[in-house]
DNA sequence: CGTGTCATGTAATCAGTTACATGATTCA
DNA sequence: TGAATCATGTAACTGATTACATGACACG
């Protein structure tokens, strides 16, 4: 049970939704899920070839658009049992690996205001995050948008916004405390 | 610059601190900062060997508690240097892998009520986090308690706190959008 | 005609986990 | 004396990233 991939499940689901080829999955990862998922880049082909080897997906080359060697994947019924049971499973609790927490907790080697740095820069990022998730909220609300699965795709919405508002929070908290720190 | 291993400097971190054994660091790391490392278990042993090949720690067999084969690791100058060095460097952002939200972006192939368990479990393990960090909390209130460096563990407390927080809050409210859904 | 994007893939490597193996000490 | 904990390690595997390689098409 726990030795399975996640990510053949991240693909099955989107191909659940739509055909698609493995480049397409890629760019629809990276827009639709980039906060919760990691792109997987270029581990999606040998990803997509297993999956076919199980009959959990097919695919045929794609004659229009050019003749540009497209291969489209197309889940079947197999795949899709796959995914409903994936879905069914109990899910164990990501274990986080928090960089810069990690050095915060060797803070002591470092001047203070090395670490204000760190944390604007941190800052940064987040900020930049958050503005993508108003794209992301824009295509929410225009392109897809039918009753459940709009809903479910709100939910990891709100699920981004409110970590990033909570990191966010964080971030100006403990940089008031860093710049009060002894003067 | 992108091709370090970070596990490493959380163990000169801990290391900075106080000479420990293998075990003791794998101890601590799931004391101190279950919320932002994983206790990377069993592969702490050949990091340490590499560290010590590197010259950035050294060790010595303990004599004391029994002559348990108790392999006591000390940070090195090169060692302190070298973690320095990784303070100072830019710290790129985690790529978050959340399977629950996988989960959600497929979410209309299976039944709200299967959901709502899985958001249940969900919360049952936020609370089950908040708890331990009461218990972490503890810890940095008696124990250390120096100045910077209890700041700095502060900083770790509130960051876990926060997120949790966000996160329990999604959670009501996903729970709620869920059981409201269509009556 | 050259740059950018579309499109698919492989090889090498690194990071991390699981499962196993071994043996000493402590304490009920 | 048997279970729990202390203590160190190895082998095999999985998962993911980096870097590379190839080539077609679109466009200006």
């Amino acid at each position: 049970m726990s030795r399975v991939n996640k990510t053949q499940f991240g693909i099955l689901s989107l191909l659940s939704k739509k055909d698609m080829s493995g480049y397409d999955i890629k760019q629809m990862a990276s827009k639709v899920a980039p906060f919760h998922w990691s792109e997987s880049n270029a581990q999606i082909y040998p990803i997509l070839k297993a999956l076919e080897k199980e009959e959990l997906v097919e695919s045929h080359v794609d004659q229009k658009s050019g003749d540009r060697n497209r291969r489209i994947y197309t889940i079947t019924t197999k795949g899709l049992d796959a995914l409903k049971l994936w879905l069914a499973e109990p899910t164990e609790p990501t274990p986080a690996r928090e960089e810069l927490l990690l050095k915060l907790t060797a803070g002591e080697h470092a001047p203070i205001p090395q670490f204000i740095q760190q944390l604007e820069t941190f800052r940064d990022q987040i900020l930049h995050r958050q503005k993508a998730l108003v794209t992301i909220q824009n295509n929410i609300d225009s392109a897809h948008a039918e009753g459940l699965r709009k809903m479910y795709l709100q939910m990891t919405y709100d699920y981004a916004a409110l970590t990033l508002e909570a990191k966010l929070a964080w971030c100006e908290k403990s940089l008031q405390t860093l710049r009060e720190y002894k003067g």
